[in-house]
DNA sequence: TTGCGAATGTGAGGCACCTTACATTCGATC
DNA sequence: GATCGAATGTAAGGTGCCTCACATTCGCAA
């Protein structure tokens, strides 16, 4: 299963044939490429060439996008939706390294260096994406070098995040690390400006984010939310006060009342 | 104590003024960068240049290069011996994220992104490095355009790096984690072509790595050095058999005679 | 060779978190 | 507005790993 998106339910049911590509989406794959952070400095020629590379598919919640193992054949971007990157072990546990919403570009790793995939790619909600084909792609980056230095800041801020979470996981409890993944989940909330601090995360979802049981990470949100740091709803956590939760994630696992 | 390296420690003693470096010293130097992936492929003019650039320093065991916080001010490589890259909590619990040694590169992050440093690097061990600036590297970057590929390939094998070791620690216990560090480990050992599976390192540094505790470690180790899967020595593992420590580094947490 | 600190070996007991097993509530779809 | 799956809430009991508390061995430097 490599890179198989489903290319049958193409937006606007317009077949996608070499650079064809329907005007409806062609303009909202331009107005994403030029309000992300990594391609927004790009000339308006690159760009429209950049556009016509992008290959758009639509896919059911649930869908594979690709797994782990597979060649890396795209770079994929999010236009609507939200894309989980997991991992599973052989017993059906699954750990979540981070859910990639609107806006966002993910699988850089495996295209940039030319190896397998680290990790599986699903939709986590109906969405809409896009994906640039590696072929074409990386002789593109070479041809803009202000694009490479982008994607070294893209890279830095992945590890950066990935880091906090080894950190968090190996020297936190649960307490520490579930305030941690909040806070986290807040901070990039805001950057996307989406409103407020209302995360649309199930507690499965998070409890796979913190590599604990969903029964222990009810209890503990279930003890702040008498305490009105968070209030729980379905499908979703809203963060009233950081920083008593903020407080938690820095310090070493102390237990008081947490 | 921002990138205090001792620089009263200066080899051979010669005072390092602008760009004028001992010669053995500039040897050793331009060899290192000869020899490292990352800037084997430069134009020799440009080798020379970087070489300038460098500024050498030796360190105790034990001594600070940077801590977590800290401005992002060089880069820094292993001429000999090995660093340490660590984290701590409050409560004096620490965390390795990497173990960096001779030939090998590190705190690139923060040269790369401008932001703080994530980690604490320290000497593990007496150690000669040599630190390049921020603001001289930077734009030796942009001057070089399949360097920054270099980079992003490098970024790359962190993230891959890291990511591992978020999966480990979420999705495993304590046989597969300890497993885990253990393949990848001899791996790095067996790519510096350092001769064979003998791991140099104590108990309490391989606990800090996988997040457990050296009591932990040490019983599950006796138990696979009866089996013949290691042995164990004063500061050192020896990996006899690496295949069943590969299943279980692989497999998810089953428990059976680990 | 004698000391001393660092690394290793080993065990008893406790607790944070998992496991298992449900009841309940929400929200989409017919 | 009835139905069904997904998400949430809750609790008793088990256990993997930690905590604490030592004894032992190694390697180095005086």
């Amino acid at each position: 299963m490599s890179d198989n998106v489903n290319h049958q339910m193409v937006v606007s049911g317009v077949p996608q044939d070499k650079n064809v590509v329907p005007r409806s989406v062609a303009r909202s794959t331009l107005a994403l490429l030029r309000n992300h952070p990594i391609f927004c400095d790009l000339e308006p020629e690159a760009l429209d060439q950049l556009c016509r590379y992008a290959k758009h598919s639509t896919l059911k919640r649930g869908a594979t996008i690709f797994a782990k193992g597979d060649p890396g054949n795209s770079l994929f971007a999010v236009i609507s939706g939200t894309v989980k990157i997991s991992i599973s072990s052989a017993d059906g546990r699954s750990a979540i390294l981070n859910l990639i919403g609107a806006g966002e570009i993910f699988g850089e790793i495996a295209v940039l260096d030319g190896q397998a995939r680290t990790a599986d790619a699903t939709a986590n909600t109906n969405c809409e994406i896009f994906a640039i084909d590696r072929r074409e792609y990386l002789p593109f980056v070479r041809s803009q070098p202000e694009l490479a230095m982008k994607f070294i800041e893209l890279l830095c801020t992945r590890l950066r995040w990935t880091s906090d979470q080894v950190e968090q996981v190996i020297l936190q409890n649960l307490p520490g690390r579930l305030a941690g993944a909040l806070i986290r989940l807040t901070d990039k909330e805001d950057k996307l400006a989406s409103g407020g601090r209302t995360i649309a995360i199930t507690q499965q979802e998070i409890s796979e984010m913190v590599g604990m049981t969903r029964e222990s990470i009810n209890k503990q949100l279930r003890v702040w939310a008498v305490r009105n740091w968070v209030r729980l709803e379905h499908g979703a956590i809203v963060v009233l006060d950081t920083a008593p939760l903020q407080a938690l994630a820095e310090a070493g696992p102390q237990s008081e009342g947490d």
